[in-house]
DNA sequence: GTGAAAGCGCTAACAA
DNA sequence: TTGTTAGCGCTTTCAC
């Protein structure tokens, strides 16, 4: 950090007290319309800005939210910070983030040092909440907000979306449909919500009275080229089925190359449902039908919430659940025929 | 922010000077074994931290460093983001994050309040580098790095990419396959990587002795969708042609989406080739051709480069150009037939 | 080894 | 209206 001109300096050009200068920085108090000209042309003239780190000290508020991520790259997450990004910037806040890549260690780390830097709240996004998460958050005196995980055991607030229900609703859409032999391609085990998109899956087939069947349930993880390898297997153990499900849209789309690749005509013979359908669902030739939802709303709905939060004081356990949309478009039909051999 | 205990209270405790314990806190200066673990056991008993903003006050400098984009949501950038923050991360530092949608008057506000807020460094993601950008940079008294962004003759250091270079030796490839009627679907006019891009694609042509046919290129704005019209328009006006270059992959699959949707076969027909691959490249059916390189790298070199001026104090004018790699796939084949009506 | 005290640059209560 | 001054919590000389 160069040198910069201080307040004291300001004041002693225009021949007043710190405290006038920093009243009319602030436009707090009343100041005198000649004296405030006066040291406004000496701000101008030596490009003086204040330093908020001294601000903030005597303040005692950052006005710095704190963001930990475990990943980045994914297509929801960018989206969900932009969301965030803006309300805090209308609100007069700024944003630091942290890239933990979900290591637990990287989190833990980075809880302390956002509270050494007196981050005025901490928005949380994880792919599995822990035990260990919630001691560390009960811990800090500040509000932690979770995204994408629900919380409710832990009285945390939280802003995310209802995985079980989206998935369960998706899979009702089809068997109303006249699908009854379903294939779900899903995530990892590690990723609690796509287990609840599983469960929400599964209980959908239930409730419907019909059997899970093994032969066409498998685990993945997320991307494009290990959905078309998940999609070979399944289709070497066993083809009798009409639909797909898969955990998002990346997979949809490789499910969908790997059954073209095999002659099986989408819709006509399988047809393919995505949940969380993002941009990578555009490059697909096929409409492609399935759950959409925004994780602009996720990210703006989880700032809102937290500076709420910070502002009244209120310790209130607060959350949200972002809407979503069902589709059914061109990679769905009615009843599909079979392509048994 | 609530009342934490801090570093006098600590002392007291433990019947020692607040700069005892700040000694034990940074391990700076020698310690009696003694006192130190008296201090350090108070210290856990009352879960102290230290106020990282007193020390940064005291220390005139703050381990923090500011990014301003212009948008989160592309594929790119928040890749960039993950390689900036993991070399942050290693070496001390936290980011401070800004989105911009574009807008000059964010860039500027951030810029300012970034400066406020005492960070050691700047990276600037913008699409386009003006005059009134550079200006800006040359009134602070901290580096600025440019990322994405080649600004030779402003003196402001960079990482880039070559777009110039890699679009002119993409093109070069296809005319050595014996392709010369090429269109060209490109960005926006307000991204200059973009006319960087259709710039080497010209260059490529007239010095390969090809008349350029205005019939055959058309801008775009990146989205997939986009892409599949532009090539509609292009296919309306002529079809004399057996390759086609995109910005980006997202076009490339939009322009394939097309030609296949109006019976042209890509590559038997028609050869795309995408600049700038991307996870959107790997949802297409066929392997894409085109340009890759590295957005982690841009990320990391950035930082690495700014850390560098900032700890050295230099004000060297430093720049570094993200290598790339050109592939050949599916996507184009060596002579297209041609499929003029 | 340890402590006292002078900053760091600002805000805000109180006085004038 | 304006100025004085006591913090905010830490680091860092400089004595002891």
């Amino acid at each position: 950090m160069r040198k910069d001109i201080n307040i004291v300096e300001v004041a002693k050009k225009a021949n007043v007290s710190i405290a006038t200068v920093s009243r009319v920085f602030n436009n707090s108090g009343k100041v005198k319309e000649s004296t405030r000209r006066k040291i406004e042309q000496i701000i101008e003239e030596t490009g003086y800005y204040p330093n908020i780190l001294a601000r903030e000290l005597a303040e005692k508020k950052t006005s710095l939210i704190g963001m930990i991520v475990h990943n980045m790259t994914g297509e929801g997450m960018p989206r969900a910070i932009n969301g965030v990004s803006e309300v805090l910037i209308k609100r007069g806040y700024n944003l630091l983030i942290a890239c933990t890549n979900g290591v637990f260690e990287n989190e833990q780390k980075h809880f302390e040092i956002f509270r050494s830097k007196r981050v005025d709240g901490i928005i949380f996004a994880t792919d599995k909440f822990l035990t260990a998460h919630e001691r560390m958050i009960k811990k800090l005196p500040i509000p932690v907000l979770s995204l994408l995980q629900v919380t409710e055991k832990e009285n945390i607030p939280f802003v995310s979306f209802d995985n079980y229900r989206f998935a369960k609703e998706a899979t009702q859409k089809l068997i109303e449909l006249g699908h009854s032999r379903i294939c779900f391609i899903g995530g990892p085990e590690s990723s609690v919500n796509g287990l609840e998109r599983f469960r929400g899956f599964t209980d959908a087939l239930k409730e419907a009275g019909i059997k899970i069947n093994k032969d066409l349930i498998i685990n993945g993880n997320f991307h494009v080229e290990d959905s078309y390898h998940k999609m070979k297997v399944i289709l070497d153990r066993n083809r009798d089925f009409t639909a797909v499900i898969t955990i998002n849209d990346g997979m949809a789309i490789g499910a969908i190359n790997c059954l073209e690749k095999h002659n099986i005509l989408v819709p006509d013979q399988v047809s393919v449902l995505g949940l969380d359908l993002t941009v990578l669902a555009s490059t697909s030739r096929l409409k492609l039908s399935g759950v959409q939802y925004s994780y602009e709303t996720l990210g703006e709905k989880g700032a809102e919430i937290l500076l709420n939060l910070i502002e009244s004081e209120d310790t209130l356990f607060d959350k949200y659940i972002v809407p979503y949309d069902i589709y059914l478009r061109e990679s769905v039909s009615c009843r599909s025929k079979s392509f048994k051999p």
